[in-house]
DNA sequence: ATCGTTATTGAGATATAATATCATTAAAGA
DNA sequence: TCTTTAATGATATTATATCTCAATAACGAT
């Protein structure tokens, strides 16, 4: 049969967009429960994950972190801080001609890619004084 | 006290640079573990960590895969095939200049990136007709 | 509106990667 | 050789994500 429609997912949907940052599984799943509060956790993992292959929210795999999400469609760059763990947008073009180069030279197919930049946030910087 | 020399830490250096490839701790364990029986996993683990961070090996941080290591040391990009899993180099040029304007632009200090791009390699592609 | 099919859910189990704990071992300076 | 303690090995624990499966509910057909 076809796919359904349910409040589950319009819920995660929903919830991605409201909390406009970037969330993990966990932060929706947690955010969801304070209303609805028998949604299951395996739930809101496989609603982000339609939800991201149907182009309706952008998933962003972490190395060694959790998944997060994205309530912005349009392909950018992240940073992501090695003491907080936060995500922060990074302000600079896409380079879309990477991927073609990888496409040409190497035979793949479906080529695409993301850059989560490491670093030290100015916030722990200054906690810091690095 | 100062670090000290161990068999195993020069064990695990060894056998990264013998294998010639992307390998990650669990490979590295499996086959320093047929000559060297009792070596621990985690002792693996710790010695690939001090070595990457001694910059003796290269660590590369898989998304959503086991982190893997590399006796290569020039930075350099890597594409992952989503089907069968496995690591390859991209022979392109790396991009010094973009970690440079991330951090005049947001503030951050130590900054690094890597990319790993996604697709699907030519063995894959034959296989399954895409 | 009710029925039947089956996609989706919720709960819990399982998988995987990596780190933490801690008594024991052994490297290296005295 | 002795002493100190870094590093090891075994095990437990954490974290993230997926899988399993009976129960539920979405939706097309009647």
């Amino acid at each position: 049969m076809t796919e359904r429609k349910t409040i589950q997912c319009a819920l995660v949907l929903e919830t991605v967009k409201k909390l406009k940052r970037h969330v993990t599984a966990d932060e929706v799943f947690e955010e969801i429960v304070k209303e609805y509060p028998n949604i299951g956790r395996g739930t809101v993992y496989r609603n982000l994950q339609r939800l991201s292959e149907k182009g309706e929210i952008r998933k962003i795999e972490v190395p060694k972190g959790a998944d997060c999400y994205d309530h912005i469609l349009q392909p950018h760059y992240h940073i992501r801080c090695t003491k907080c763990g936060e995500m922060f947008d990074v302000d600079m073009p896409y380079i879309k001609n990477l991927e073609e180069n990888v496409k040409d030279f190497h035979g793949f197919s479906e080529v695409s890619y993301d850059i989560i930049f490491k670093g030290i946030c100015p916030a722990c910087r200054a906690k810091n004084k690095i």
